[in-house]
DNA sequence: AGGTCTGTTCAGCT
DNA sequence: TAGCTGAACAGACC
């Protein structure tokens, strides 16, 4: 599920739990854990209360006892998702759990383990976030480098919170190649890329996840691009499987 | 059985 | 040295 939409919905939960004292912590998960040591988590956590809730692209963090406590890193990995006030779920799916004094409970749900529960966690590479970078750090971060485009947009270094989905979504928007060379474009263009990504994000953050684009549904064999209804072409750029409309992203 | 998947990191290359 | 690419990670699903 998790893209910068997904993620914002998750720290909203998170805010649910906070102000309530921490009694308990399963960090028995020592690869989704950090550190590994069983019960590091655990010591750190248990006693003190989540105070509040942030997230830059699809980095999640929280506060602990308004700021004296220790720093809590959470990250939804590729198909995590933070579960609160929910029962336990089967099959060891909650890889994190705190446990409050009130019963409730707050679970990283995540079926392949490659989310993250880190303490103190180090979030210094990553870029200014997707939905408030302005068009002029967006265009000199974005617009530079030998790198394809898209794969540009997946670093979340430059910028924050793009992936794969939200990735096909705005260059299809803004009607640029996936392919091109990200510093051969033009102020204008990435100007229009701003634009597209800003719309792209507030629509999914609305309509509830990077899966509700215009171009997603295409992104299947057979698909027909939206707008001009020319087959869509399909590739593998940046690592990941990337649809676009060779027509109008020629 | 083998390929795919909405993410990140790191080794290794240029 | 910095930038870039691809493999690895893990497990469910088709």
């Amino acid at each position: 599920m998790p893209e910068l939409p997904e993620a914002e919905r998750a720290r909203q939960q998170i805010e649910r739990a906070l102000g309530r004292e921490i009694t308990a912590v399963d960090d028995h998960d020592s690869y989704v854990c950090r550190p590994h040591a069983p019960g590091a988590l655990a010591a750190a956590l248990c006693g003190r209360r989540l105070t509040s809730a942030h997230r830059r692209g699809k980095f999640l963090w929280v506060q602990t006892d308004d700021g004296d406590g220790p720093v809590l890193g959470l990250h939804l990995g590729m198909a995590g998702r933070i579960a609160v006030d929910e029962d336990p779920a089967p099959r060891n799916w909650d890889r994190f759990t705190i446990e409050f004094a009130d019963g409730g409970r707050l679970a990283l749900r995540d079926k392949r383990r490659l989310g993250r529960a880190v303490l103190e966690p180090d979030y210094s590479h990553v870029g200014p976030d997707a939905g408030e970078v302005g068009p002029q750090a967006f265009a000199e971060r974005i617009g530079r480098g030998s790198a394809p485009l898209k794969a540009r947009l997946l670093d979340q270094g430059p910028v924050a919170g793009i992936g794969n989905l939200l990735a096909d979504e705005v260059l299809w928007r803004a009607r640029l190649s996936p392919r091109r060379p990200a510093g051969d474009l033009s102020r204008t263009e990435l100007d229009r890329l701003h634009c597209a990504l800003r719309g792209a994000i507030a629509d999914a953050i609305r309509l509830g996840g990077a899966h509700t684009g215009a171009l997603i549904p295409q992104r299947i064999p057979g698909g027909r691009c939206p707008r001009c209804t020319a087959p869509l072409q399909r590739g593998r750029i940046g690592g990941r499987t990337t649809w676009w409309c060779p027509k109008d992203q020629g």
